[in-house]
RNA sequence: UGGCUUAUGGUGUAAUGGUAACACAGCGGUUUUUGGUGCCGUUAUUCCAGGUUCGAGCCCUGGUAAGCCAACCA
């Protein structure tokens, strides 16, 4: 009896793309590229453009460029080309080829050139508020430049002075010439190429005109031979333009395809409105673990197998979606709790003295590593007789239903022994000062001959044994689910207690923690050491809380 | 007063003319020395109106709603 595996349904991508292997278009070749502009950090919406566009190549036996898409020098750098590539490698993706749009700067220009020969091109020169009034509008239909009719010669005369620096900026342009009537805005004679007296990070001074993205994107596809070039919903009414250039420089024919981008509810996805937040400093820069950047997410502890996992099960569609970011926390907790380390940490500490136990005695426990994972092993972790608890694992007059310390009743300390909680020794001000509790001597883990059976089993550190450490708690960035549907500036809508630093007592073992590593601290989450970490001042980022199957108050 | 795109539980995704399913979230139970994990169960879905068909979430027509398009950004 075989296993009926069902398979996985294809999103429309997919079709597409067996289809034309199926067809034998491009003798079943396939490349795909991801084009990002480097001027941002990458964040969880580019991650899905990333595997899909790498995972249709794994899938189909293809290949996948990354292409910077550098046109515009007053906006790019070499630090953000620096960023994408280390966070696409960290996501688990290879290239098959590094391309940046300027290296086809020189072709860009002759393929103007020969727009400009063939009568389909030319500058113009009326001012940026003349051009726009005589675009119209959607529902008007736009009227021609007085430059529209110039002659071949005159157009590539004017257009290799630009490319020489004869002009200012912002005085010409030269734009492709296609229908001032076009229901389609684009068609409206776009811009192709701009005067920038800027330097370029790769290119440097050498040119002071730049093609416009959809003088560049759709011929950068054609020059590396893209058969499927993905993009977002956005370029939909590109598409149009995209197919016009091609088809009249009669070069290779790419095509475009286009999906929806991913939203998540209270987060924002725009780069601009990123690089505010960063700017302006409502975030302590792109990595800040608070922000939907890959660097941030690897920051707060994220894996690279999560954020894979859940770009896979999103899927691939045509509408706009807004994704609750329980999801996502959903793929985090599942890699996390199968491979994360098991520890112990209070972050709200109460002071536990175990009356009946000798001053200065320490009796080593035993813990596990991983339940989830036997081959982790086991360590050893110190009782004494003073300790501390969670705060919130003691309540003086506790509700229905309330498992862990209470006076007179009593809890399991996790790997150590029953105790029971005598006297509650309060400060002048009637605040806890700390707990007087006995230890059943006969209880402890795995040699329990106490009897005695609890409901509670809490976490706990020796007060004398344990480290103090910075743990740094995100809460959602945003205070409303969905940015788009509110009036106004989005910074408005900033949660301000989205940050919270605590002191609190971790485990010894935790010294030796490494970046990269991952813990999860028992009953409250997972953890991890933030890159301010060292073993002098340990520092601990908050990836994510455990499920909470209990809510007191 | 235009064009393009899209409409399936609370959220997201399937069903490719033949019993509307899966995941998350929620709720309940069970196991558990993590109120975690695991396991079991459960609530809830085809935008509206016509039409074609033995049969429509799917095809057709007409509405409605949402998103995108008037940057020398990508």
């Amino acid at each position: 009896m075989s296993e009926i595996v069902k398979e996985r349904s294809l999103n429309f991508i997919e079709e597409i793309v067996e289809g034309d292997l199926k067809s034998g278009k491009h003798s079943g070749r396939l490349l795909t590229r991801f084009p990002p502009e480097p001027n941002g950090y990458l964040h969880i919406g580019h991650a899905k453009s990333i595997c899909l566009n790498f995972g249709l190549a794994q899938k189909y036996g293809g290949g996948t460029n990354l292409r910077f898409d550098d046109t515009n020098p007053v906006t790019e750098d070499t630090e953000y080309v620096d960023s994408i590539k280390n966070d696409v490698k960290w996501l688990g993706f290879e290239w098959t080829h590094e391309m940046y749009a300027s290296d086809y700067f020189d072709q860009l220009f002759k393929y103007a050139k020969k727009l400009i020969t063939k009568g389909l091109a030319y500058v113009d020169e009326i001012s940026a508020e003349e051009m726009a009034r005589l675009k119209g509008t959607p529902n008007a239909p736009g009227q021609p430049s007085p430059f529209r009719d110039r002659s071949v010669e005159e157009n590539l005369d004017i257009f290799e002075g630009m490319a020489n620096g004869d002009f200012a900026e912002g005085s010409k342009v030269l734009r492709a010439k296609i229908d001032m009537s076009s229901s389609n805005m684009l068609m409206r004679d776009p811009i192709i190429y701009r005067i920038k007296f800027a330097n370029h990070h790769r290119t440097g001074n050498k040119w002071c005109i730049y093609p416009m993205y959809d003088f560049a994107h759709g011929q950068s596809d054609s020059i590396e031979g893209i058969t499927h070039s993905v993009c977002t919903l956005e370029f939909v009414s590109h598409r149009e333009l995209y197919d016009w250039f091609l088809e009249k420089l009669e070069i290779f024919p790419s095509k475009q395809y286009e999906f929806a981008r991913l939203n998540l509810t209270y987060t924002i996805m725009s780069k601009r409105k990123l690089l505010q937040l960063v700017n302006e400093n409502h975030v302590n820069g792109w990595d800040d673990p608070r922000l939907p950047t890959i660097s941030g997410m690897r920051r707060r502890g994220y894996t690279p197998k999560s954020i894979v996992d859940f770009c896979d099960r999103i899927g691939i569609q045509k509408r706009d979606n807004l994704i609750d970011v329980s999801l996502l926390e959903f793929f985090v907790r599942e890699d996390l709790n199968k491979t994360s380390t098991r520890v112990m940490a209070v972050l709200d500490p109460i002071k536990v003295v175990i009356t009946n136990m000798p001053d200065g005695k320490v009796e080593p426990c035993i813990l596990e590593n991983n339940p989830e994972e036997v081959e982790s092993g086991n360590r050893i972790v110190n009782f004494t007789k003073e300790i501390f608890i969670e705060s919130s694992d003691f309540m003086e007059e506790p509700p229905a239903k309330y498992f862990r310390l209470s006076p007179g009743k009593m809890v399991r300390l996790k790997g150590a022994y029953i105790i029971q909680c005598d006297e509650v020794v309060k400060n002048d001000d009637g605040t806890i000062k700390e707990l007087h509790c006995t230890y059943v001597e006969n209880s402890k883990s795995g040699n329990d001959e106490s009897g005695i059976k609890v409901k509670g089993v809490i976490h706990w550190v020796s007060a004398t044994e344990a480290l103090k450490a910075e743990i740094r708690i995100y809460d959602r960035l945003f205070k409303v689910e969905d940015l788009s549907n509110e009036e106004g500036d989005f910074k408005d809508y900033i949660n301000e207690n989205s940050l919270q630093v605590v002191e609190a007592f971790v485990e010894p073992s935790l010294k030796e923690a490494k970046i990269g590593n991952r813990y999860q601290f028992m009953r409250n989450g997972y953890f991890v050491p933030d890159l301010d970490f060292t073993s002098e001042k340990l520092v601990f980022n908050k990836t994510v809380g455990l499920k909470e199957g209990f809510k007191v108050g």
